[in-house]
RNA sequence: GGACCAUUAGCUCAGCUGGAUAGAGCGCUGCCCUCCGAAGGCAGAGGUCAGAGGUUCGAAUCCUCUAUGGUCCGCCA
């Protein structure tokens, strides 16, 4: 069910060099070749399933194999046969110490601690591009996100929206992806018209005149200054006149508002988009006509009448004609009106063309980020992408659950009729950006998240974001004080201690976690899946704090070691390369590495 | 009536697209801090992975059904 076409979703794990992973996984499968040419393999085995992964109890070893367990089948023979054989080979190369087979025939590799010691000079070498991955191999992606219609600032649900496409972004482009960050402003419908006329209100009262907000307007504060500022700019010439006259000019003037507002709320959460892409752009230019007249020539855009819904009966339902499009051929459950019954479009319509232009401009691949209100939505959308492209272009659509806002415990709602609206700007201003990022990204899209004001800025093991920045801010310090001992940290110098003093079996589990990182992004990228970054950042911290405490005891274990500078420059090392990564995830996630903890 | 998502330790959640004895934090129990790196550390208890079938060497993971919770279901966006 992957989104991803076959070109990147494929076996082909062996292309990013710095997966150690990915290395083993090739010395398997070309030990395996030689296996079939000395005749011990039949011809003709198919290497894909093969995996060589880190075992979930560590006691098992460095890395697992299954290759004999999928192999047995078709080769016709015991899954132990082929992992004795294949151990015994394996065992010459000079990375692997030793390759035991256990359980149903799964081998059990030890790799030389020389290999887990080069990836701190890997990483010191890479910087925070290692890990970078070319699972995306370039190809062209759209992630469309936020996308809040333009009536007024976002609230918490946009926040989340916000970090969780923005994220996805970032991980997407880290793993090798041409990314292309979009914003679809529905200025084109008629709650833009609900804005104007809710401005228009605020106009008036700038002006001095009693005004009254009846439902269906928005009686919010923020539109007081639009109100204003419309009055600085246009004067008394639209009072008392009748809303042809200033209709069409007040939208525009209060929608360009409003996005300045959406724009300045993302950027103070450091949301830059490439594109903001104009509903109201797609009317009169005919892309909507040529979207459905793509579809009508596929046999899919037909009148007729559809079912009334079940379960809920609305009053005033009755059996009317309507253009629709023939979604049902492309997965959707019912067929989907695209012109209502008076000749306008449905919001549909535009959406379609709109996804049309983003196939026509060469995306390889389109995700949006939709709130999951609008879950009953990604089936029609899937399917109009499907015609549109004929199936060559998929869409992913990924759903972000609601948000649940506490504080001291207490949660507290939300409400835009009450006025108790949470904004973004109310949750940047209280938390900051870093951690409204990260906590947002604590939890999968799919799943409820609960915020709570207080916690998040607690400083203790229990707020990730902390121990995360505190990890990152403990080697800024290390650092700080090997400068002051004298002891060149530099990355170069760095990358050429003698690493192979990192022998202690905290430092050793410290290498492997960051031999994780290139192999966690591959994943990551693979699922869309972002929150991945922030799990694995909680646990590499917590391998680090793990090193850091022991060295208590233990001081051999310390990074600096007083008079010896070549031992201190190789724990440092391990150390700076723990930063890096963090610094490279964080960077993923749009949080900043914090140099120290106040 | 239907669709989508969720259901894993007392609580909040991970679980690397099918691997071995299912993990983390909190909470709980026990131990450890005069100082040198304790805004803590070490150890332990705690599970029918909602339930029932199925697929196969092997299932928390894939399929079917059931239960519970959330979101949604014609011309609103």
């Amino acid at each position: 069910m992957s989104a991803l076409p076959a070109v990147i979703d494929g076996r082909d794990k062996r292309k990013n060099p710095m997966n150690i992973f990915a290395q083993i996984r090739e010395l398997i499968t070309t030990t395996l070749d030689t296996m079939v040419q000395d005749g011990t393999l039949p011809d003709g085995l198919n290497f894909d399933p093969i995996t060589a992964e880190p075992p979930r109890d560590a006691a098992h070893g460095d890395m697992a194999t299954n290759a004999a367990m999928v192999l047995a089948k078709p080769a016709g023979m015991k899954p132990r046969d082929i992992a004795d054989a294949l151990a015994a080979k394996l065992t010459s190369d000079a990375r692997i110490t030793s390759a035991e087979v256990a359980g149903p025939g799964f081998l059990n590799l030890r790799l030389a601690p020389s290999v887990w010691q080069a990836v701190a000079k890997t990483v010191l070498d890479e910087g925070t591009a290692f890990g970078r991955g070319t699972v995306g191999n370039g190809l062209k992606v759209n992630v469309e996100y936020v996308s809040a219609n333009p009536t007024g600032p976002l609230h918490v649900g946009h926040t989340r929206g916000a970090v969780f496409g923005d994220a996805l972004a970032s991980l997407l482009d880290f793993a090798g992806f041409d990314v292309t960050r979009e914003y679809y402003i529905n200025d084109g419908g008629a709650q833009v018209d609900v804005l104007a006329r809710s401005v228009y209100l605020r106009y008036q009262e700038a002006h001095g005149q009693e005004v009254a907000f009846p439902d269906g307007t928005y009686p919010g504060d923020y539109l007081i200054e639009v109100g204003e500022a419309l009055k600085a700019k246009v004067g008394d010439d639209y009072l008392d006149k009748g809303e042809q006259y200033w209709l069409e000019d007040v939208r525009t003037f209060a929608t360009e508002k409003m996005m300045d507002l959406i724009r300045s709320d993302l950027k103070a959460l450091g949301v830059e988009m490439d594109v903001f892409y104009s509903e109201k752009s797609l009317y009169g230019t005919g892309l909507i006509e040529a979207a459905l007249k793509d579809l009508k020539d596929k046999g899919l855009i037909y009148e007729g009448v559809l079912e009334p819904p079940k379960g809920k009966k609305p009053e005033d339902w009755e059996p009317r004609e309507q253009t629709l499009f023939r979604s049902t051929d492309h997965g959707d459950d019912v067929d989907r009106p695209v012109m209502k019954s008076d000749g306008g479009w449905t919001y549909f319509a535009p959406d379609i063309a709109y996804h049309y232009d983003k196939v026509q401009r060469g995306f390889d691949l389109l995700i949006d980020v939709f709130g999951a209100d609008h879950g009953g939505y990604v089936k029609r959308m899937k399917a109009a992408v499907s015609a549109l492209s004929d199936g060559k272009v998929p869409l992913d659509i990924k759903l972000t659950q609601l948000v649940k806002l506490f504080k001291n415990g207490e949660p507290f709602k939300m409400s835009k009729r009450a006025g108790t609206f949470v904004t973004l700007r109310d949750v940047v201003d209280q938390v900051g950006p870093d951690v409204t990022r990260f906590v947002m990204l604590t939890r999968k899209n799919d799943a409820m998240l609960d915020f709570d004001f207080d916690k998040v800025l607690e400083q203790s093991r229990e707020n990730p974001v902390f121990y995360v920045q505190y990890a990152h801010a403990r080697v800024a310090s290390v650092l700080r004080k090997a400068a002051d001992a004298g002891i060149a940290t530099d990355d170069a110098t760095l990358a050429a201690a003698d690493l192979s003093l990192l022998d202690h079996d905290s430092e050793l589990l410290l290498l492997r976690k960051l031999a994780e990182w290139p192999r966690l992004v591959e994943t990551a990228a693979r699922t869309n899946e972002p929150h991945r970054v922030a799990f694995y950042l909680y646990e590499l911290a917590g391998d680090f704090h793990g090193l850091w405490n022991k060295g208590n005891e233990v001081t051999s274990l310390r990074f600096i070691q007083e008079g010896d500078p070549a031992t201190s420059q190789a724990k440092i090392a391990l150390a700076r390369a723990t930063a890096i990564v963090i610094a490279a995830g964080l960077g993923i996630l749009g949080v900043n590495p914090a140099e120290e903890m106040r």
